[in-house]
DNA sequence: GTTAAGCTGTATTGTGTATACATCTTCAAC
DNA sequence: GTTGAAGATGTATACACAATACAGCTTAAC
């Protein structure tokens, strides 16, 4: 029983971003922040983006902000939205499910019910739930990690260059 | 999110078990009703032997059979002690916590409780009310399947040939 | 027209689960 | 007391899928 970190990585860009809502967050920006991949990130805030949560902006000085208010962000739904492969069991899937007994299993319903109770609790809060803490979370994300000033070390700090060699 | 299919399958070992209480039940023949691997299903059957759930008996005419009453046996107990990897994201596991914010992360807490109201509903039923459709399954389970009066095909019904070849 | 950003598609790596294989141990039947 | 059917155990392989990396494209500000 585990999520995705894809869905978790959703969750915090949308902390982030909820987080700095002054200005707009560059993916960049964010990836440092969590010292984790740019390059999963940007396929997360793509998701993001497609789910109508986050609205991108291409271009020098582009990033990104929340499309709705923090209140009106549902995580339950974010998760949802997030985490494809949601069948617990193969029987939970039509394509799958070769499991003989399927028609008579009492166990099938109840996993069925567990999981509406783990959503239950992420559907009666918001992002804004999150965000209580935030000036916590603000000083946290700005902590310098390793390598903050030192060689870029991959990423796409040397982009551009690369065509040139 | 997802459980293991090795939990799945000690389900269905306890729910065999305990539809067939009037005699031992052999992992070949659970295995072969299921139409799952004998091998994968032995290790699982000795994790429910090691909680004490089953007991088993070795040599010929041997087998296994439920050590408690269905009633006694709690599916929420059954499942957190098949699942062992059973942290949701990275920082509910100490050894690997190396998310930036977690101090002052909300989120934390919050699949923290979904996760509990997941298990509630597993923690208030037990194998007793996987058995209610009893008649049901063991017809199920004792459908004809693919092979079944066929060649073996693998398995381990041709073992201890292999050792003079 | 150069540069900083996001967008897109593909390829590779890595992790963990599921499965297979091989061998040993036990026990009951014969 | 030998044999064979069962479980016990350890190792190795296969597979699925998530995570990451790589490469190139597109857009917009300066
Ligand atoms: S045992 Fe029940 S819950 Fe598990 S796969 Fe089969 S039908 Fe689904
Ligand atoms: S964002 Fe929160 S929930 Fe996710 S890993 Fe970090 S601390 Fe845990």
């Amino acid at each position: 029983m585990r999520l995705t970190t894809f869905s978790d990585y959703g969750l915090r860009v949308l902390m982030y971003v909820g987080a700095h809502d002054d200005r707009l967050a560059t993916i960049g920006e964010i990836a440092q922040a969590y010292d984790i991949s740019e390059n999963h990130l940007m396929k997360v805030v793509h998701r993001l983006a497609q789910c109508g949560y986050v609205e991108t902006a291409r271009g020098r000085g582009g990033g990104m902000r929340l499309a709705r208010a923090p209140r009106d962000i549902n995580l339950g739904e974010v998760v949802r939205r997030t985490e494809d492969r949601s069948h617990l069991v193969e029987c939970f899937d039509p394509q799958t499910s070769g499991c003989r007994i399927a028609p008579g299993c009492t166990l099938k319903g109840l996993l069925g019910e567990a999981m509406d109770a783990f959503f239950q609790v992420l559907d009666s809060h918001s992002l804004a739930d999150l965000l209580v803490t935030r000036p916590k979370l603000v000083k946290l994300l700005a902590l310098p990690r390793r390598g903050a000033t030192a060689a870029p070390s991959g990423g796409r700090a040397a982009r551009g260059r690369q065509r040139a060699g």
